[in-house]
DNA sequence: GCCTGTGAATGTGTTCACAGCG
DNA sequence: CGCTGTGAACACATTCACAGGC
């Protein structure tokens, strides 16, 4: 492990080996190399190789990575090597599509509570998630929940945020499309999925 | 206009200005500086300006911007100045969840297609969406649509994504957690939310 | 020969500082 | 005096080329 200050962007990749390699691994390959990854990721094999040895030297040279031992590496640089709690505010069309994702449990992640506004989701589950009252957000501070996911509409978004904050929330993902406001001690992660669409026809028709 | 190459970070910013410049000339401003628009949306000011620059000049020194010109101009860069058809592939939680989001009619853009392969849901309709059989996505080939929505199992993503190649589709928007491989004529757009939460702990824990 | 790990070179994107207009 | 637009400096990220281990 070095001490350099890693890059951004090597994390954004970091994710994308890990589900590489979880893909490869159950296909029980014994080593795999840069070279296989890489085609596999779409991503280049020396960035995956120079991404690697931004936190240590994983492989064998002639031989490859051990996926278990790689995938275990990545766990760790990560923090997904023990299970997160995480909250939804937002139980609508977009909150209950992301309650009812698959993903989220390769990586250790469980949804444990939900919150909404109306009162004809309050006290009802979904997909095994209770809905509890917006305003009782801040219920959530004793049980060490690091993270929370945002999908309510804009007007919306600010004020969930600062419920999120008061409530001790390290990380928040937002769904909602607006820009909010958060102290620098928490992590935000924006993703606005009529944005990603909106720039697609400037490269189509170029 | 100049004739550097756009950097695509440029690129990837314009949509943030557009949806910050709409909201604020709702308000009814009639300039609005760089400095305004800088604190309603989390960019520096200075990144502002440079990114318009690389279009051309847009602003009245000591004044300000006029949010209808910009908002017009930057239509112009990214070709949303007329409507687009979009179709999405995959009508499960997700797909039903992206068919419902009202956020894409601000950029001009319409669903006007839904494919699945359950025999349960084709022949429905999803929010004023038809949802046909997805061994018919070759039949919008004549419908001179450019942009498709991959929102299926990371199983059938690849499949999906040959099908919207094969009919003429020129960008992708890929909700599927997986690698899918496009001609390089194709603009793929990569969208992971349990990827987006995975770094969230390295940056919560730190 | 094949594969990893990495310094050096290159390319890309951000920040600064300020000239010049309204 | 406030604001835009932009060259120049800086910071960051990618790509290359190759030393060295298996």
């Amino acid at each position: 492990m070095r001490y350099h200050k890693i890059a951004d962007e090597t994390i954004r990749r970091m994710p994308i080996y890990l589900r590489g390699l979880m893909a490869l691994s159950q296909e029980g390959h014994q080593h795999i190399s840069s070279n296989k990854l890489a085609d596999h990721l779409g991503i280049a094999h020396w960035q995956i190789r120079k991404d690697f040895s931004y936190f240590g030297e994983f492989g064998t040279p002639g031989v490859g990575y051990q996926p278990e031992v790689l995938l275990e590496q990545i766990r760790k640089i990560l923090r997904l090597n023990c299970n997160h709690k995480v909250v939804i505010i937002g139980a609508g069309n977009l909150g209950s599509a992301i309650m009812a994702y698959p993903g989220f449990h390769h990586y250790g992640f469980q949804i444990v509570v939900a919150f909404d506004s109306d009162p004809k989701k309050i006290g009802k589950t979904i997909c095994g998630i209770p809905v509890k009252d917006a305003a009782a957000v801040h219920t959530i501070k004793r049980r060490k929940i690091q993270m929370g996911i945002i999908a309510v509409p804009p007007a919306a978004a600010q004020q969930s945020a600062d419920a999120l904050v008061k409530a001790d929330i390290r990380g928040i993902l937002n769904f909602s499309s607006s820009y909010i406001n958060v102290p620098k001690r928490v992590k935000l992660i924006d993703i606005d999925i009529a944005m990603d669409l909106a720039r697609l026809p400037y490269y189509v028709s170029a």
